[in-house]
DNA sequence: GCGTTCGGATGATACCTATCATCTTAAATG
DNA sequence: CATTTAAGATGATAGGTATCATCCGAACGC
């Protein structure tokens, strides 16, 4: 049990920080304890120190993770109608069915934004960026607008916290598509 | 210090109340103590159970008082112009700088909806159900359309969630500009 | 007025949490 | 191959939590 490889090692870290995304998501990160990131890596509780320094490092670096595996693939997207093949596809997931039940794999700031307001701290940094990146993924390339990347992001992550309180597939989607046909009006209409 | 009036109970039922509606909304429902709510109504921890079943309970009443509270004055509008009114200092109220900053006395769904995404039981029918009653009160009056209740109820909430992420108030106003200017769109140019 | 009732205080229960000291042992180093 | 090193397990610690049993005494019903 003790003294694994060093590439061991790395793959235990990063067992952790995948599990730690996904329950953190999931669960909440007040109502996810250390043990139960550890446990869902496959460890046992005492050895978390070895990987991270305390509970709120691993919160941070647990977000970042989450915010790159859901970003990069718009972000990387070449200018012109790449972009925005790629801007499409990343709303219609953001208001799609699995999205709304997915939480573990989804966007990190409907899951934890509200909870993150609440605190300060390199958190907080780490969702402030996270709004930063997301809103400019979804900004138009030709004439970027800041106003509009917030709005667009305002109304998925809105209409995503709402169709997450519905107790069903079938009371949720009416929301959904209230949010597709509001992001189209922004689309379409929004001011020079 | 033992047995009050009759009056005097229902004064410190209120104020428990009043004190967890305010306190659940300003840290969240996981990170407030039954004790923390007791201390902030002037009392000890061990007389709570003779006001509310549990702390579940508490949170389903408290999050109810907190939906009266910030509903009742739209809803009760006369339907015209009145109404239109009632539904404009809303909005302009729920994109103000205070209520980025007044956590405790603001939107329940902005603070504690996706907490509250992931439990079941009475606290979640309570916020679908203040969902239901946000969205239509902010729909029209002549033409009552849910799609776009729900657009302007997503749209207002993701920009306050967005705008409370911000380190401060000029940070988080550019947000809310983009937010009202959205607003405009969705409620000029809906499909019929 | 008097005995009963019950709001609130005190303190105990059983549990959960983050963090760390210590131990075991296999990998890394020479 | 011997020595050092450190990953992970075990278990302890110092707190915090929801809930409840019990006690006190003033308000209530008679």
């Amino acid at each position: 049990m003790p003294r694994m490889s060093e590439a061991e090692k790395r793959k235990s870290h990063a067992r952790i920080l995948d599990a730690a995304s996904r329950l953190f998501r999931e669960r909440g990160i007040e109502a996810t304890s250390v043990s139960d990131v550890m446990k869902a890596a496959g460890l046992t509780h005492g050895g978390f120190y070895r990987h991270f320094e305390s509970k709120e490092a691993l919160v941070s670096a647990a977000f970042n993770a989450a915010v790159e595996d859901v970003l990069s693939g718009v972000e990387t997207a070449p200018d012109g109608p790449q972009r925005l093949a790629a801007q499409a596809a990343y709303i219609a997931s953001y208001l799609s069915g699995e999205h709304v039940t997915d939480r573990g794999q989804g966007c990190p700031l409907a899951a934890l934004g509200s909870e993150i307001a609440r605190q300060d701290g390199p958190v907080n940094d780490a969702a402030w960026s996270a709004v930063a990146r997301m809103s400019q993924a979804l900004e138009p390339d030709d004439h970027p607008s800041r106003d509009r990347g917030y709005a667009r992001m305002a109304l998925l992550l809105g209409t995503l916290t709402l169709a997450r309180l519905a107790g069903s597939r079938d009371e949720a989607q009416p929301i959904l598509d209230a949010g597709i046909t509001g992001e189209h009006l922004l689309e379409r209409h929004w001011p020079a």
